[in-house]
DNA sequence: CCTATTCTTGACAAATCTAGTCAGGAATAT
DNA sequence: ATATTCCTGACTAGATTTGTCAAGAATAGG
């Protein structure tokens, strides 16, 4: 089970683009910007979350990218999926095969821990999360930044 | 958060102990073999299994290790914090500056995954685990096993 | 049509970490 | 005494992560 910096990199992002959530497409130099992540590692991510349709991009002035669908439709643990590849927990990956073929004394726990954490981030939307984020005492500038937009 | 094949194997390595509990002491080379986990590494592992007061060791002839307690009161999260150094999801190892010195818009769901895990984890003895695999379909010669030294 | 902007793709590289090995030493039961 | 077993530290190969870079394709706006 590894979740590394690719996946919460990606749910940042996400999250900054559900913050602004607007028509237009915003480009991956302002997000990272915005966010603190390398603009070249952001858009190999990007990749990633467009082929998994979670985003729509467009080239060209004015391009960018946006969210395929509303933010509450958009699950934390979808995004994660696309850009993560080793968050099984099971070393067999879920074949059962972990002790000399079959399933080692550890194999029901680590599916239940799968479990655990698939429900917990399937759970949770963009929206989900950015409700709790305003609520809590998160970066100031970016509420801030709500705000303004909000209030036009 | 990384659970990664040190934290899976000492689990392991754990429950066969509690399996075959006993006042004797158990040689590395026995529970690497039973579990087919390389003998050195987990010689590696219980190094920090011992320091964190889990297990106990005894040197020479009829040596080996055995559990500090009954294994109703040994939780997994225990054994994995004892192994593995990278489980905190947060980016910011909880101090809260993941984002230009503020929260970013994500700390609070790493710290709320964070707390899942460790809950899950903790409430898990390896007690616990042992009787749930018993009544689920895990390795049958481990079964065997347990069974031939409870009758004797 | 021209140009600046922005995504797209593929390759590449450094740093870190995991997973595992090895050798020599110390304790101890028999 | 001696074989057994843990104890310690150092070492290594490979994988993975975390990026970087360069050249190309699409497109909005003038």
């Amino acid at each position: 089970m590894h979740l590394t910096t690719k996946g919460k990199y990606a749910v940042t992002a996400l999250l900054d683009l559900a913050l602004n959530e607007t028509n237009d497409f915003v480009a991956i130099s302002d997000l990272a910007g915005r966010q603190s992540i390398p603009g070249p590692y952001l858009e190999q991510l990007f990749r990633y979350l467009r082929k998994a349709d979670i985003l729509i991009s467009h080239r060209g002035p004015r391009g960018g990218y946006k969210l395929s669908r509303p933010r509450n439709e958009i699950k934390i643990g979808q995004i994660i999926s696309a850009v993560e590849d080793r968050m099984d927990a099971t070393q067999c990956s879920g074949e059962g095969n972990c002790s000399a073929g079959s399933k080692c004394l550890a194999h029901n726990l680590w599916t239940d821990l799968n479990y655990q954490v698939q429900s917990f981030l399937m759970d949770k939307s963009l929206e989900d999360v950015l409700k709790d984020a305003t609520y809590k005492d998160v970066n100031k500038k970016q509420k801030n930044h709500k705000l303004l937009i909000a209030t036009g």
